[in-house]
DNA sequence: CCCTGATTCGC
DNA sequence: GCGAATCAGG
C-alpha cells in the first residue's frame, strides 16, 4: 500500500475529527492502525486538532469551484483545490468522497 | 483484561 | 519512508 494524496488526506481528516488509528486504519483499509499511527507520526500529526471541512454540509445547489482546503489554513502556501466541482456539489468529485467519507455511494 | 497513542526497530 | 513490534498510559 502506498500514501496517496486522497488517503494522507483521509488520515489527517479522520484523524483530527476524533477518530482512533484503528478506526483510520479501518476506513482506509489495508493499513492497521501501527501504519496510520507512524505514517501520522512521520507527517508530524499525533497534535490532533485541525479543521473539519467534511463537517461542512453545504447545500446541493452550490455551484462552485472545489473549495477542499489543501493544507493547512494559515500555512504559505494553503489553498483551495479549485477544481470543477461536481453538480450540486461543494467540492470536486474526488474531494467529495473524502469530504463526505463515502465509501460505496460513490458520486461519480 | 481491553483499549488508546507513541516510540523504536528492522526492512 | 513504510510497517510491525514493542512500550507506556488509560
Amino acid at each position: 500500500m502506498t500514501w496517496t494524496e486522497e488517503r494522507v488526506e483521509l488520515l489527517k481528516e479522520l484523524w483530527g475529527n476524533g477518530k482512533t488509528a484503528a478506526d483510520i486504519a479501518e476506513a482506509l483499509g489495508g493499513v492497521t492502525r501501527n501504519a496510520v499511527i507512524g505514517k501520522a507520526n512521520r507527517l508530524n500529526l499525533s497534535a490532533k486538532g485541525e479543521a473539519k471541512p467534511a463537517s461542512v454540509r453545504a447545500e446541493p445547489s452550490a455551484k462552485r469551484p472545489c473549495q477542499w482546503p489543501i493544507g493547512h489554513p494559515g500555512e504559505p502556501d494553503f489553498r483551495f483545490c479549485n477544481k470543477e466541482a461536481a453538480a450540486g456539489k461543494p467540492y470536486c468529485v474526488h474531494h467529495c468522497n473524502l469530504a463526505y467519507q463515502n465509501r460505496d455511494s460513490a458520486a461519480a
